[in-house]
RNA sequence: GGAGAAGUGGCAGAGUGGUCGAAUGCACUGGUCUUGAAAACCAGCGAGGGUCACACCUCCAGGGGUUCGAAUCCCUUCUUCUCCGCCA
């Protein structure tokens, strides 16, 4: 959520970046000030009300303890009219202060200057490439034929079970699964990120304070009788681990890494995107996380991608990184890049990582601010995922797949204690 | 799940209807002293709104109520602790 003393003082810029977003963010802009102007204004009767009433509840005391009762009754009727118009003026300003809220919260982050503009994802801005698209055998496979072909994951199962984008992964496919969770893990603990091991479900306290709330509500699985939802990416604990936390500037940077299992609802998706690993209801994620002082977010931003594109390289698997334009950058983000590896059999790139700064945007809801030289000012927040498993998985299956079997790539032959599915 | 107790500033811990945004100690920051450090002493030191800056307003787990006036009384939710029960 965007400040509203920002807002007041930026007005014309933040509307001019907006437009990046193919939003016309004006009116909304203009709104926003003018609600928070009546705010204010009510807020400065009501503060003058209350001071008069203070005032003469003091008085009132004061009498009382000499002795003078009939003169403390005498004040004590002018209170009454005081305490009647408090009370309006602070139904108002609730109702002032409730929607202002609902109008930042519909404002989105603010797109940094490198923020290409675009419509969709065909409009983001290939950064660059890297790797060997592999020429595969004859007969190469996608992944949701190799995982019935070799019996890994079992998708029938997991239906069976629980419905459609459970997956059951079985034998050498869970083994790789684990594999790939400690290999990230390690990875990212061995760069210096604090590993954390956070609930799975979270309270609506903490899907406000990451942006799921209220405005991606239906992505969220809720369980109802608790009052907790399910939480769609270990961003959501990790980050909220800070949430109405004050840093001292000495605590920069924090970093932290955790893994989760995720689960999204995806109302709405269908076709060939959410075939096999390619779309799931629960999934498996590697997140980092850094809370940054402000001048040194964008600088961490690129230590982040660095970070991701070292793991990529390792794991050997062809991936390009894209910026994302103005119209797919997500609500939050400043500034958002994307890895995709390559997946050779469906011949297509699969988003594996997205990597985003979001300066103060989530800090102001979070609360999360730092001790500066005078006051508070609110942390940056980034995220990224180091990495997503399905996707990853998807198109190790796929490159890697030989006529004798699926080679596992080098760097996690040690965590599967296997060289080859066959 | 049942019974009881409790939730106050970074921490510890006073405060049970007015002069309390809150004693005191520790921690922290600045200063004096010292070759330097420690100790001692002096001063400062919560957050949010508001203002050019003050003034002023709000916040003592969250929400609601009583009262001229609430950290203090009442209701309610949450959390923690103790005992009992259940249990991976």
């Amino acid at each position: 959520m965007l400040q509203i003393a920002e807002i007041r003082e930026n007005k014309d810029v933040f509307a001019k970046a907006l437009q990046k977003r193919n939003i016309d963010a004006l009116p909304l802009l203009e709104n926003a000030i003018k609600v928070d102007e009546q705010r204010r204004s009510i807020q400065g009767q009501l503060d003058e009300t209350l001071a008069k009433s203070n005032k003469l509840s003091k008085e009132i005391g004061e009498l009382y303890k000499s002795g003078k009762a009939a003169e403390a009754n005498e004040l004590k009727k002018q209170t009454a009219d005081l305490k009647e118009s408090s009370k309006q003026l602070g139904d108002q300003l609730n109702e002032a202060v409730v929607k202002l809220q609902t109008l930042l919260y519909e404002i989105p982050n603010i797109p940094q200057e490198s923020v290409p503009a675009g419509n969709t994802d065909e409009d983001n801005e290939v950064v660059s490439q890297h790797g060997e698209i592999p020429v595969l055998h004859e007969g190469a496979k996608p992944h949701w034929e190799l995982v019935k072909d070799y019996d890994i994951i079992d998708f029938e199962l997991g239906n069976k079970i629980t419905g459609a984008g459970f997956p059951v992964y079985k034998n050498k496919g869970a083994r790789l699964q684990r594999a790939l969770i400690n290999y990230f893990l390690d990875k990212n603990t061995e760069a210096g990120y604090d590993e954390m091991q956070v609930p799975h479900l979270v309270n609506e306290a903490s899907g406000y304070g990451t942006g799921q709330l209220p405005d991606k509500e239906g992505q969220m699985y809720h369980v109802g009788v608790d009052d907790l939802y399910l939480i769609p990416t270990g961003e959501v604990p990790i980050t909220n681990i800070y949430r109405d936390t004050i840093l001292e500037a000495k605590d920069f940077p924090i970093t932290m890494t955790g893994y989760t299992p995720c689960f999204r609802r995806e109302a709405g998706s269908y076709g060939s995107d959410v075939r096999g690993l390619n779309r799931l209801h629960q999934f498996d994620k590697v997140e980092i996380l850094r809370i940054e002082h402000p001048d040194k977010s964008d600088g961490a931003l690129d230590a982040m991608v660095v970070h991701v594109k070292g793991i990529l390289e390792e794991l050997e698997l062809p991936y390009r990184i894209l910026r994302l334009c103005g119209g797919d950058l997500g609500f939050t983000s400043t500034l958002t890049y994307d890895f995709e590896v390559y997946s050779t059999a469906q011949e297509k790139w699969l988003e594996v990582s997205s990597v985003s700064n979001f300066k103060t945007f989530q800090a102001n809801r979070l609360k999360l601010r730092y001790r500066a030289e005078k006051g508070t000012e609110l942390a940056h927040t980034l995220n990224g995922s180091a990495l997503a498993l399905p996707r990853i998985l998807a198109s190790i299956l796929e490159n890697y797949q030989t006529t004798d079997g699926i080679k596992i790539p080098k760097v996690l032959i040690p965590y599967c204690g296997f060289d080859t599915i066959d």
